[in-house]
DNA sequence: GTTGACAGGTTGTTATGACATGCTAATGTG
DNA sequence: CACATTAGCATGTCATAACAACCTGTCAAC
């Protein structure tokens, strides 16, 4: 297997994309399929890897850096670099919903309830997220149901910066990734997001929407995205139902 | 004041610290002390600290890529680095209590409620959390309240492996923040958390400690704590009354 | 058998150098 | 004045090199 599959697994340094990207996918790849076993061994090492793929030890090791970044391996002085073992499982409210939801193998659903346009944020969102003046604007609202496996999960709203998205309108809100679209259109991504979560009670809209019962508790999470030049991608404020699991991983700390 | 300060802030080839680190230091003090203005504009450029501090630009790069890490700067090419903008306010369930609460300048306070030693992880916390068989064992279990202001927000139960902390005894737990306690003892230090958030009903017994009524809505977070190494450091549920704001800071997405 | 020194392998830190790529403001041209 | 060009400066990528710090297993000495 090995001479094989590792020939077609090099890097093409004429690709635009950097080399320590394209070695860092593969070695992404490469852990995910990894048994237990395997995974509590220690990786190639930074030696091995620059003569395996023919690169310096700087950019094998900007690769290592970028998938400890990630959560995906750590590196301890003298020993090796390893994998890391994922803690817990569930859904996120911050990555994609629908490839969240699928790769987590269920069947991910969105109905659009409401779409409209707005000279600036609700005065709740402003408070909760507290923005400043000169950061408000017109928005574009997007009002949505979530579900998994057909069964309602959360009622979401979102704003996006009209500054940011010149030519979006409600129209573009189709059956395809939110995300997906503005990443197209616009070569924009989240980088970042910034959440505050509380408990409530399901108001008698909540209920009806998620199909629970009023003053049921739920989970209500208030997010800001910004891209990786921390300009404002979407404000969002999302509603769980009780039973949901909203799930942190991989957050770092210090 | 520009000389004068500046000489004071210079890097110590002596020290055991990394150049790098403490260039981050450096830089994250001075980010801090920035008006709304002067965080608008770039950084210094990386040649120009690297002439300032005398250092190569791979080390100055080192020290960027550090804070952009924690999410303080972002950089643009052709343009420069830039600080970020902070985007919520609030208390994060994820570092330590003590310190953020009073960075917010508010009072914190900490009631032990119960300490002692257990064979193993209660079967909700390997459950919510996915604990592998091989992973469970001897634990140290510590009950708080936390306060702030006098005001009770939260009921935390942690427990502790024994096996990465032999001479941790119920007796340790006293005033002082117990990070500091372990970092300085066995030389661990909390990197990463995984973390589930759930919506609940106060218990009768959450409802007397945190002063609310029976069946009020709270908000549930199960956490791992791991060091940079990847081993378990803690596993905490903490139950929060409502009205009180989890805040989850710089999470990184993609 | 236990301990200690040591060799060899691993990641960590730092320097120098070169070129690619992207942005901005000055310059020049119509 | 409006617009295209361009020089200069910023970060991004990648290479080579050297030494430091740390860990593990081997082997000799006790």
């Amino acid at each position: 297997m090995t001479t094989d599959t590792r020939e077609r697994l090099a890097i093409r340094r004429s690709s635009s994309v950097p080399a320590y990207n394209q070695l860092a996918d593969i070695l992404e790849q490469q852990i995910a399929t990894l048994t237990d076993e395997e995974r509590a061994r220690a990786l190639p090492s930074e030696g091995e890897l620059s003569r395996q793929y023919g690169l310096s030890r700087i950019t094998v090791r900007q690769a290592l850096k970028s998938l400890e970044t990630k959560g995906l391996v750590y590196s301890a002085q003298g020993r090796g670099s390893f994998p890391t073992v994922p803690r817990v499982k569930g859904i996120s409210g911050f990555h994609s919903f629908t490839s969240e939801v699928r790769r987590n193998g269920q069947e991910p659903g969105t109905r659009i309830l409401e779409t409209g346009e707005a000279a600036g944020l609700p005065a709740v969102v402003t408070e909760k997220l507290s923005v400043a003046e000169g950061e408000d604007g017109p928005q574009v609202h997007l009002r949505r149901l979530r579900l998994i496996d057909g069964v309602p999960i959360a009622v979401e709203d979102a704003w996006l910066p009209r500054a940011l998205f010149p030519n979006l309108t409600p129209a573009d809100f189709g059956d395809g990734s939110l995300y997906s679209l503005l990443a197209d259109r616009w070569g924009l991504e989240p980088a970042w997001t910034d959440a505050l979560i509380e408990p409530d009670r399901a108001s008698s809209e909540v209920s009806r929407l998620l199909d629970i019962e009023i003053d049921d508790p739920v989970l209500v999470a208030w997010r800001v995205t910004v891209t990786a030049e921390d300009k404002v991608f979407e404000r969002v404020r999302s509603i769980y139902r009780p039973g949901f699991s909203l799930r942190v991983a991989r957050y770092r700390l210090g």
